[in-house]
This record gives C-alpha cells, sequence and structure tokens, in this order.
DNA sequence: GCCAACGTTGGC
DNA sequence: GCCAACGTTGGC
C-alpha cells in the first residue's frame, strides 16, 4: 500500500524542543499532543510524508527546516507515565486516548522563513493554512503540496 | 506579561 | 445538551 505523499505543518516551542535538537537526535516521537483533531492527523499520517518544522513562541516564530515522518502512529507512552507534564490519567493501556509519530529530521533551511512573511504571501496560500488562519492553534496541521512548494521556494 | 482565540470541563 | 468558567496557545 503506498498512498501519495503528504504533507505537515508541526510546531514546536524551540525551547523544549529546537530544529537543532532535532537534528541531533535524529528521531523523535512526537509526544506531548493532547489536542484532538492535531492526533487526529497523526494518525492518518504515512511514512515518508513531508514536515514543516515550525517554531513557535519565541523571538523569531517561523518555518526552520524540514524533516519526515518516520512511523504510523502509535500510542504516546507519555500519556501513562504519572511522573510525566503529559500524563493524562483518563486514558488506558486497553484504550489509549492519545497517539504520536516519529520525525525524522531531513534539513535545516538556510534562513527562517519567518510567520511574518508567511503573512506576506497569505493569498499566494490560499485559505486553510494554519499559519495564516487566524486563531489557528493547531500544532499539527495539513499543507498542500502546492503550498509545500510555495513555501519552500522563498527559502 | 498581556490578551485574543479557542478547547475542555463540569454543573445544571 | 447548554454554557460559564477555566486553562492553554502563541503572537506581540
Amino acid at each position: 500500500m503506498t498512498a501519495r505523499k503528504r504533507y505537515w505543518l508541526m510546531k514546536s516551542e524551540p525551547d523544549a524542543f529546537s530544529i537543532d535538537d532535532l537534528e541531533k537526535v535524529g528521531t523523535e516521537p512526537w509526544n506531548g499532543v493532547r489536542n484532538y483533531q492535531a492526533r487526529n492527523f497523526m494518525r492518518s499520517m504515512q511514512v515518508g510524508d513531508g514536515v514543516l518544522f515550525y517554531h513557535s513562541n519565541c523571538k523569531e516564530p517561523g518555518i526552520v527546516g524540514t524533516a519526515t515522518v518516520s512511523s504510523t502512529a502509535y500510542p504516546d507512552e507519555t500519556q501513562f507515565d504519572p511522573k510525566s507534564d503529559y500524563h493524562d490519567p483518563k486514558s488506558t493501556r486497553e484504550d489509549p486516548r492519545w497517539s504520536l509519530v516519529d520525525v525524522t529530521f531531513e534539513r535545516k533551511l538556510k534562513r527562517t522563513i519567518t510567520l511574518e512573511e508567511v503573512k506576506q504571501h497569505a493569498d499566494a496560500l490560499g485559505e486553510g493554512f494554519a499559519l495564516t488562519q487566524r486563531g489557528s492553534r493547531l500544532s499539527v496541521s495539513p499543507v498542500t503540496a502546492a503550498q509545500w512548494k510555495y513555501l519552500l521556494a522563498l527559502e
């Protein structure tokens, strides 16, 4: 079964986990997502899908690199760990509530494509792009092939 | 640190 | 099932 490659935007706070951190570890389980919509997007991911890595809640928010999805979704272990910030007492092993995928470093962009710059291209990106949609706080969201191409051409 | 936007929770 | 209260996100 091969599905057509799809594309995603994944946000991370660089203080917590940056593109440099991903480069260092190579592959990271994308744990801690506790939003159903974001979770559902991860559950629909396929190995090989492209990821735009976005730095949020920092001095210069923007797209800083690319990664690839390197596993399909599986249960996020941190939900079962009482000591974790991400612990969810309502989740059970029999019926895990939260999933994650593994994300593997691909490359850092030569420069940050800042949120400010992305906004200047809002019209070209069209509707339904998370970063230019007002009020969108989803940490995982879909990107079209056209948006992917357009954004990386800005680099 | 402020605050708008939005998701979740829980009383009724 | 409504909705007020509360918590979180994330730009600024």
